[in-house]
RNA sequence: GGGCGAUUAGCUCAGUGGUUAGAGCGCUCCCCUCACACGGGAGAGGUCCAAGGUUCAAGUCCUUGAUCGCCCACCA
């Protein structure tokens, strides 16, 4: 056992060696046998080629105070980690390596790119593990899963194979977003919006064999290339004339018919709208409607295919601007404007998104969204904060098909194979996966076509969205859809805490496949977790997301290497208010450091002193031994009793409001109040209090007194484990501890004790404190040195306070640096002395001359002026009817009873003030 | 176009209808007192965005407005 250490915090080499000794020893496996309630979490899997930022690290951080928190209070707890393959993301990274020595994917082919992939994976995949591991994160390990290993494999096969079975996937030809970068269909939430000022062109439309024109207006001149009619509302009497009627087609010189549809606002530009099926959703169901052609004039690439004529190959913006060119040359433009709209744009690459009919694979989620809705709405699912609920209702009521095909290489490949001959879709027979070149694919692949018996069947190339086998997580990572021990003692899991920004991309649709696939008997069995928590965002001080590419970002491994891992948990914890997104402060990580090193000082001075006590025949085993600790608090005889009962009082109460806190997700109620226990009543009051009766010669004084404050400072370690796991782990082994024990986080957490609760010490020692605060105060008005005792006056009408002072005489005098205290019932003369006043006590110290008495005089007038309206307020509400008659009894004595203390104190100031004056 | 959130001390933020609205940082004064200067002690600093309303009582609930931010949305 050390007894020498640092006298700062030094958390890097301790931080590595507790994370590696977690890791190494398995500590956090969760069993899956026993009893005692279960408590299941799942990692909101980060993406397997990434590094962690500060959202992971705000995320992990709430999520692992949850899981210790969970994990000390005797529950069988599992931290279950893992991670996404994330589709476009990772084939993007790879596809830009691949560029910089100028290869295609496509020059490879699918295999070997698949297998380039593979190997990026391997040889930076692990980044973020280790990551996680060094900043303490709590997960089982041994547990861990990968979206594109083999069982995952088989869960979304299974899952893919029993919804299309079902009618809920379906292949079909519609408007989609494109994205022409990353050449793939995406999912409208992967469509996020910019306001941009545009222009929007009027472009005449010549009537067929007339001098007229119907204008239209466009904000994508080259889409016109594909108008296949041109529409007006039905009702519209300016252009009722022209329905029926064909115009042609400027630069593709196409006859397109004119047709009336009421989705055209007649208020709305012209109110004469171009249809173009094929590239506009709205468009595409009036084309429906009306069975007008879809003209694709574009390729995957974001170019002007066959179908824009002499246009072909232009890049698309290119030939925007050329159409326009060409138009006004033919005098076809008739004006030009400003204009503001939403350009959609790739949520990954930031390209523009082309809307686009594809074909591609869709899930029905309407019958999918309404279970969830209940489940939520039933509160078998609770949504903190609550206003997310809302949201989450709102978006699964106004749900639209999800568009689940990618044409990516990197992912799950879609188990549906084409028949050659007669095109008939041959589903995979079954959800077994078979290994091939160490990675999982569908192995049963039909043989032949059920429909025309052809033995040439093609497996659809398209992968599925990475959201997809996210939706399956918390179950497929518990061995879905075997029945598995693990599914059966964790699924339902407890609670999920993702960022409410993926809301829809994860947590409703975890909700919606959770409830529909697993297979409880009642939705409470099939849910995927019963508690859903949605942390805030982490932003730069201009309120944007932090981003990496912007370079607004924070790089959290830096800031633990400056401040320690403790510290920046501390920091992100104790900002992190339910529903207001984080701004970082440099100040605030400082403060959390430097309360890192209070603790880490205050143990300090245990163990600095523990010498003494040994010089004294004491020994750390029985001061401080696991059973010793249990017993506390231990009677101290003499004057420094009340400190003890106080602050197991105090503890008892802060346990209390740490687990109110925790399970309502108010991490920052939470640091707060241990912060304010610590610092303020563990070291400012009750070390300082204690100081001498763990020096005392006295074995009966000091035997007790050390065995409290040992226990008391391993009560407020666990307490702190959850926040400070490194600091508290370091500290909790120089305690002594059972035999075998091998970590403060399998140690339990404090629990408010109610034979602890001690309101009588809490009044004392407050009153007490009053006192000392006084003496201080007058102390530093004087200009006193700090370390000059000198003598004061305690004059009290009570009977209750002598008793205190008196049996507090040795504290109250050292604390308050006083020579002596005389307690006397009499008036104080205050003549030439500096006093202070409550309601029950004045205190003075008759060192007159040193007084600045004009300062004295005006602190006086501003406190009597500021109570004089605090009694008038008072005053007025207590002399209303309405006020007495009506609130509770209990609320009109406390305020009378509070009146009638200030207008004491305010008659003592006065009192004061006129001597002064005088 | 809808929805949500924010507006409280110089800064960053807590605040659950009920005494005199809190914290951290910063600031002022005193102290390197044998755990900690990443420290100790004592202070100063707030018409709680505005205007109405409900209530015995409003920073807190309601309405309207202002400013800032976010999310959703197929008006060409």
């Amino acid at each position: 056992m050390p007894r020498e250490i640092p006298k700062a915090y030094e958390p890097q080499e301790i931080e590595e060696r507790w994370a590696k000794a977690w890791f190494d020893e398995k500590l956090f496996r969760a069993e899956n046998s026993g009893s005692g309630p279960a408590f299941s979490i799942a990692l909101p899997p980060p993406n397997v080629t990434g590094s962690i930022h500060i959202g992971h690290m705000l995320e992990h951080s709430q999520i692992d105070m949850m899981v210790r928190w969970h994990r000390m209070r005797g529950h069988r707890t599992l931290w279950l980690p893992g991670m996404d393959h994330a589709g476009i993301a990772t084939q993007f990274v790879v596809e830009r390596k691949l560029a910089e020595q100028k290869i295609r994917r496509q020059d490879l082919g699918r295999e070997e790119f698949e297998r380039r992939v593979w190997q990026w994976k391997a040889e930076s995949g692990g980044v973020i593990k280790e990551q996680m591991i060094r900043l303490g994160a709590s997960c089982d390990w041994t547990r861990e899963h990968f979206t594109l290993e083999p069982k995952l494999y088989r869960a979304v096969l299974e899952a893919f194979l029993r919804l299309y079975r079902e009618g809920l996937i379906y292949r079909g030809r519609y408007m989609v977003n494109w994205c022409p970068r990353c050449q793939t269909a995406i999912s409208d939430l992967e469509v996020v919006h910019h306001e941009r000022t545009g222009e929007i062109w009027n472009i005449r439309y010549p009537i067929a064999g007339t001098n007229e024109f119907l204008v239209v207006a466009t904000t994508r001149p080259e889409t016109m290339l594909g108008d296949t009619a041109v529409a007006v509302h039905p009702d519209d009497e300016r252009y009722k004339r022209f329905v029926g009627k064909t115009v042609t087609l400027p630069l593709m010189n196409r006859d397109i018919p004119v047709i009336a549809d009421s989705y055209v606002d007649r208020e709305f530009g012209t109110g004469v709208v171009k249809i173009t099926p094929a590239h506009d959703p709205n468009d595409f169901e009036v084309g429906k409607r009306h069975d007008l052609p879809e003209i694709d004039v574009m390729t995957n690439d974001g170019h002007m295919s066959e179908g824009a004529g002499k246009y072909a190959g232009v890049e698309r913006f290119a030939a925007r601007a050329r159409i326009v060119k060409d138009l006004q040359e033919l005098g076809l433009i008739e004006s030009v404007k400003e204009h503001m709209h939403a350009v959609g744009v790739c949520d990954r690459c930031k390209s523009i998104v082309e809307p686009r009919i594809s074909t591609q694979w869709f899930m029905k989620m309407k019958p999918l969204a309404e279970p969830a809705k209940q489940a939520v709405v039933g509160g078998l699912i609770e949504v903190v904060p609550d206003n997310q609920r809302t949201i989450l209702l709102q978006w699964l009521d106004n749900i639209r098909d999800w568009c689940v095909s990618r044409q990516l290489w990197w992912g799950h490949r879609i188990p549906i194979w084409h028949c050659a001959g007669c095109k008939e879709m041959v589903p995979a027979t079954d959800s077994r996966v078979e290994i091939v070149d160490g990675h999982a694919r569908a192995a049963s692949a039909p043989a032949q076509c059920p429909k025309c018996g052809a033995a040439k069947l093609a497996q659809d190339t398209d992968v599925l969205d990475t959201w997809f086998s996210s939706a399956l997580w918390p179950f497929s990572t518990l061995g879905w859809p075997d029945d598995t021990e693990d599914l059966r003692r964790f699924y339902p899991t407890s609670l999920l805490i993702s960022g409410y920004d993926i809301l829809f991309f994860w947590d409703a649709r975890m909700i919606m496949m959770g409830l529909h696939l697993t297979k409880g008997a009642a939705p409470t069995d099939r849910i995927p977790f019963r508690r859903l928590y949605l942390h805030s965002l982490v932003r730069t001080s201009e309120g944007a997301k932090m981003s990496k590419t912007k370079g607004t970002g924070v790089d959290p491994l830096q800031l633990t290497q400056q401040y320690g891992t403790d510290a920046l948990r501390y920091m992100l914890a104790s900002m992190a208010a339910p529903g207001t997104d984080i701004i970082l402060s440099e100040d605030r990580i400082k403060g959390a450091r430097a309360f890192a090193n209070k603790i880490w000082n205050a143990a300090r001075f245990l163990f600095m002193n523990l010498e003494k006590a040994e010089a004294n025949g004491l020994t750390l085993e029985e001061l401080a031994a696991p059973e010793i600790r249990g017993k506390a608090p231990y009677p101290v005889p003499g004057e420094g009793a009340l400190a003890h009962r106080w602050i197991f009082s105090r503890l008892a109460a802060v346990a209390a409001q740490v687990d109110d806190a925790l399970d309502h997700f108010r991490f920052h109620e939470a640091c707060q109040t241990i912060y304010q226990f610590f610092w303020g009543d563990f070291c400012d009051w009750y070390i300082e209090w204690v100081k001498p009766q763990l020096a005392a010669p006295d074995r009966a004084v000091a035997l007790p007194a050390w065995r409290n404050i040992f226990a008391a400072l391993d009560a407020a370690l666990r307490l702190l484990h959850p926040v400070m796991p490194f600091l508290t782990e370091e500290l909790w082994h120089k305690l002594p501890q059972p035999p075998g024990a091998r970590s403060i986080a399998l140690d339990g957490f404090p629990q408010p004790r109610k034979e602890w609760t001690d309101i009588g010490a809490d009044d004392s020692m407050a009153r007490l404190q009053e006192i000392i605060v006084a003496a201080r105060n007058i102390r530093a008005e004087m200009k006193l040195d700090p370390k000059r005792k000198v003598a004061a006056d305690f004059s009290t009408r009570g009977a209750m306070l002598p008793t205190l002072v008196q049996e507090n005489m040795d504290p109250l005098l050292r604390l308050a640096t006083l020579s002596e205290l005389r307690v006397t019932s009499e008036h104080l003369d205050v003549a030439g002395a500096a006093v202070r006043s409550t309601a029950a006590f004045d205190l003075r110290i008759a060192y007159g001359e040193t007084v600045d008495k004009a300062a004295e005089i005006a602190r006086l007038q501003k406190e009597i002026e500021r109570l004089d309206k605090d009694i008038e307020s008072k005053q007025k509400r207590l002399a209303d009817e309405n006020f007495t008659s009506k609130a509770p009894a209990q609320v009109v004595d406390a305020l009378r009873a509070t009146m009638v203390e200030r207008q004491i104190e305010r008659q003592k100031l006065a009192d004061r003030l006129a001597q002064l004056l005088s």
